[in-house]
DNA sequence: TCCATACCTGCGCAGGTGCGCAGCTATGCA
DNA sequence: TGCATAGCTGCGCACCTGCGCAGGTATGGA
């Protein structure tokens, strides 16, 4: 089947089925985005500092995750504004206290990933 | 235990032992910062589509990654470099032509979370 | 020997990102 | 009522990153 977009068919290839094949397991173009974003938002040292921090230890507020990673506290309240737009965690307000939880699953296991290795 | 380090020893809490478990469970800095890079790797919708391809249907040469992809071959090249000069893909030359395979076992994990899913 | 091709590299630009500083709002205690 | 504190936001600055273009190198066929 001809899985090449018809901008690029006229371009040469190698392996013209494999070029099919590699299409197919790439997908769909906003699944790949997805997960790409997916992956950005544990590739910055903050935040995945943080998200260890949150699943490891559960719920914490945001002054005590700014002494714990040395953050300040606005870098560490964007971070984790980023992560609650992005439905990763979700921050729950005690008085004057918000204390902030993982709640995605996907995420959480990602981070599983991190304390399992040992290399 | 006094886990906190003495440069953020002044600075309030919410709760004391907390951030001491905080701490504990992010680890060492140097590990969260090779995770971090681990995660931007498959952070780039290009990088992430280029080593699904490669982890799905096996080798494959760089035209035929950037046929696939869509991308332009200076892009696929570069983009291979980075993959390449982190131990994530290898690429092996025959003749002219290049097929680059994924040989981390750990990348390849990441990927495998890609395909379970089907939310 | 000459040419087409598979891949790589230097350079530059546009765009995005993280974070620090200063300041704001809201909550609770005296 | 007044003040200290927890958290959030606007703004601006470095810094980085991905990619396109042009050109270079190596391999194989005519």
């Amino acid at each position: 089947m001809h899985l090449v977009p018809a901008e690029r068919a006229g371009r040469r290839t190698i392996d013209g089925h494999r070029v099919c094949d590699a299409i197919a397991a790439i997908g769909e173009p906003g699944h790949v985005r997805a997960w790409a974003d997916r992956f950005a938002l544990l590739a910055d040292p903050g935040r995945l500092a943080l998200l260890l921090a949150l699943h490891r230890t559960g719920p914490l507020a945001v002054s005590d995750l700014a002494v714990a990673t040395g953050m300040r506290d606005p870098a560490v309240s964007q971070a984790l504004r980023l992560l609650r737009a992005a439905g990763v965690v979700a921050g729950e307000k005690e008085g004057r206290v918000v204390r902030y939880r993982v709640i995605d699953p996907l995420a959480a296991d990602l981070l599983k990933h991190c304390t399992a290795e040992t290399d």
